[in-house]
RNA sequence: GGAGGGGUGGCCGAGUGGUUGAAGGCGGCGGUCUUGAAAACCGUUGAUCCGCAAGGAUCCGGGGGUUCGAAUCCCUCCCCCUCCGCCA
């Protein structure tokens, strides 16, 4: 969310982000509500004077014994609050005009990033390794994990239809070793504190990190108890602070979290539905930030080495890209996604999108801090990396370690932890 | 799920209709004292919104109500704790 006070200055800045990230927002609406709103808020905030000093007035009378000069006040004060009513009620209903039109204003860009399409204008920062090559022909990653039984997708869509994978065996002890060993890395070498968090969230907290209102079809909702299942371990991470004063001591707060993703793909039939490549429900290793301001742009890039750390460990072809406005998310203000080399299909596929969302999400969920026990409250800045999506990185794995004997080398970091340097047929 | 207790400022904790944004304590900050520190003492110390400012308004878990006036009374929802039941 946007300072509303920021809008009514610059409301052609505002007005752009909307169009170079193309979000269609009435800022002009808004700024005419906000007119209305704040000319309504003061002359409450008189009437409601008025009736508090005369209330204290009645006080005083009462003790006094002054019954028919209390009587006259009450009177007086009766007259302004039916006045007061028609007011608040204008005050109430344009307020909450304004903050559902707040709650659907994007992020604004940083100025670094190309405004345009991604197809033109993402920028290729960096580029690590070389893509395999092969001297017999290159199986995709369904292929390589139906042989080896790592991946049962068959049995998957029995459980919960089509856009689910259920990994089997040594597959599932691959996802499990990634997992761990990711999380380590971060919490050994990066100063990552690990947390696990529910997966199942409220309404308010999806707001908080901007799922909410706008992207709703995205996301799995549970009527029960108008809960939603969470489409990305950042969702409950961020949150966790939402609603409180922190230290600048504390600062950066450095989180890494394993959970579950579910993400609906409305609208996505027929776009990347091979295997792994786009599922309903996915693991991720997430690490989340809490800056200072000053600090949080020298900390995306950080943020996006400890991502791109993984790879490079692993021994996988990637490329990072610098999102242009078109591409990123609605609450982003920086992304640069990382995409690993995927030898059998030929592509590059996203493992991870590192965001800086400056105080974006920190206004949203009121998550603030001091510099001084002195000092006026301000908001953080939140971040965000996976690190990394596994499905993701299973197909690059897969893909990129295959023999032309069907099995498939186990990169060096994941051996011990798997027990085996190759997986072969059971 | 049942019964009971409770949610007050950074923290602890008083406060059952009136000038209370809230006693007191702790913590923080400033000062006195000290070579320095501690102790002691004195002072100070919430957030949000509107306003150029002066100033004003709002906030005692959330929402609604009663009243001239509510942290205090009523309704409702949420959360936490204790006991019982159930259960991985």
């Amino acid at each position: 969310m946007l300072d509303l006070r920021f809008i009514r200055e610059n409301p052609d800045a505002v007005r752009r982000a909307c169009e170079v990230k193309r979000h269609a927002a009435d800022i002009d609406q808004l700024l005419e509500l906000d007119q209305a709103w704040r000319d309504a808020t003061s002359r409450a905030d008189q009437i409601r004077a008025l009736v508090k000093s005369a209330s204290k007035e009645i006080g005083g009378l009462m003790k006094a014994g002054k019954r028919d000069e209390a009587e006259a006040k009450k009177a007086e004060v009766a007259a302004a609050k039916s006045q007061l009513e028609e007011i608040e009620r204008t005050e109430g209903e344009t307020r909450a005009e304004i903050d559902d039109l707040l709650l659907r204003i994007p992020n604004l860009p940083h100025a670094d990033v190309k405004a345009g399409p991604e197809e033109t204008c993402n920028e290729e920062v960096h580029r690590w390794g070389e893509p395999r090559t092969f001297d017999f022909k290159p199986r995709d990653h369904v292929e390589i994990a139906e042989s080896l039984g790592l991946i049962d997708f068959k049995r998957a869509a029995k459980l919960a239809g089509s856009g689910f994978a259920c990994f089997t065996g040594l597959g599932a002890k691959l996802e499990r070793a990634l997992i761990g060993w990711m999380i380590d890395m971060h919490v050994e070498r990066h100063g990552y504190r690990e947390v696990s968090t529910p997966f199942i969230v409220t309404s308010e907290v999806m707001v908080g990190t901007g799922q909410l209102p706008k992207f709703a079809e995205d996301m799995y909702h549970v009527p029960k108890e108008d809960f939603w299942l969470i489409p990305t371990a950042e969702v409950p991470v961020t949150n966790l602070h939402r609603g409180e004063i922190l230290s600048a001591d504390d600062l950066p707060i450095k989180y890494v979290a394993h959970t579950p993703c579910f993400r609906s793909e409305a609208g996505s039939y027929g776009k990347d539905v091979r295997g792994l490549s786009r599922v309903h429900q996915f693991d991720k290793v997430e690490m989340v930030n809490f800056t200072t301001p000053e600090t949080s742009w020298d900390q995306l890039e950080t943020l996006r080495r400890e991502a791109e750390e993984v790879l490079e460990a692993l021994g996988l072809h990637y490329r990072t890209l610098r999102l242009s406005t078109e591409g990123m998310t609605f609450a982003s203000a920086m992304t640069y996604d990382l995409e690993v080399w995927a030898p059998g299909a030929k592509r590059f596929y996203e493992v991870s999108s590192a965001s800086c969302y400056a105080d974006f999400q920190a206004r949203r969920a009121g998550i603030r801090f001091r510099r001084t026990s002195e000092s006026k409250p301000e908001f953080v800045h939140t971040l965000n990396a996976s690190g990394l999506a596994l499905p993701r990185l299973v197909i690059a794995l897969l893909e990129t370690y295959q023999r032309g004997d069907g099995t498939v080398e186990v990169p060096e970091p994941l051996r011990h932890r798997l027990g085996a340097d190759a997986l072969r047929p059971e």
